[in-house]
DNA sequence: AATGATTAGGGCAGGTTTTA
DNA sequence: TAAAACCTGCCCTAATCATT
């Protein structure tokens, strides 16, 4: 493509419309009127020849062809953006950037005291925002590529096969562990995985559905789990112990 | 009905062409 | 080379249309 043809704003302006997914909202952002959104949205289509974002409830949402050319419309503004700055290096204590963390109550809990005295130390003008994983154990790959999260936390087993964009590191290691009250008849012997599936027990599960990859992994071994309560909240969980 | 996207028409800034 | 005239494209407001 003729880059002498295209008008780079337009890219401030597919930005915009990638992180507000609302013609409206993304205008105000960029200073403009909501008209001047919708006509650089319709060059963009014109450019691109893709309706790039259809109608959604609440705004609009992009296309296959929008969120595959996300990540190089954001890294390519970030460039232009250091470059312009004269390629400043990332300051915790000048910072003023809000970072958006996708991980589970869990390890929100454990996390988040130690994250903001870290911030209020270094990072002063910095904001934390928490957001919930759509899923225990599912990678939330689309998230990340469009920027709706920086970074994502958890348990993820099947982060290998993530695409390139994706970088991964191990921050810590667990072990899963059974929860029950002082006294339980069950925590006077060693706890075999039969009592455990027999066993009335509460379990975190984010999906609609009630069956995740304990149920799997149970359901190999030919036995089903007596579960009476799913919560996508563990402090929930531990607290019918 | 409310919210949000698109269209129409006019103004303005910046670029191009023409002319002295 | 610089100034004037002209052209093009973007943004604005207001009105209308579409979707939830």
């Amino acid at each position: 493509m003729n880059l002498q043809a295209v008008d780079l704003n337009l890219l401030l302006a597919m930005e915009a419309l990638l992180e507000e997914r609302n013609v409206s909202r993304a205008a105000r952002r960029l200073g403009l009127s909501q008209p001047a959104m919708s006509n650089a949205l319709a060059r963009l289509r014109g450019l691109l020849n893709d309706p790039l974002f259809v109608r959604a409830p609440g705004g609009v949402a992009p296309t296959p062809r929008a969120e595959r050319m996300a990540p190089g419309v954001r890294a390519g503004l970030e460039q232009f953006r250091r470059a312009l700055d004269g390629v400043r290096e990332f300051d915790p204590s000048s910072s003023s950037r809000t970072f958006r963390i996708a991980l589970s109550d869990h390890a929100e809990w454990l996390l988040a005291p130690h994250l903001l005295r870290a911030v209020e130390r270094e990072a002063p003008g910095v904001r934390v925002q928490c957001k919930r994983l759509d899923a225990l154990f599912v990678l939330p790959e689309a998230e990340l590529r469009m920027g709706a999260a920086d970074i994502a936390i958890g348990f993820f087993p099947d982060a290998r096969t993530a695409d390139e964009s994706t970088r991964l590191e191990t921050v810590a290691e667990e072990e899963h562990v059974v929860v029950m009250r002082r006294g339980h008849p069950l925590s006077r012997r060693t706890l075999t995985i039969e009592d455990y599936a027999a066993a009335p027990h509460a379990a975190v599960i984010y999906r609609p559905e009630p069956w995740g990859l304990i149920d799997q992994e149970l359901a190999a071994r030919g036995l089903r789990r007596n579960l009476r309560l799913a919560s996508p909240h563990f402090l929930t969980v531990l607290h019918t112990a």
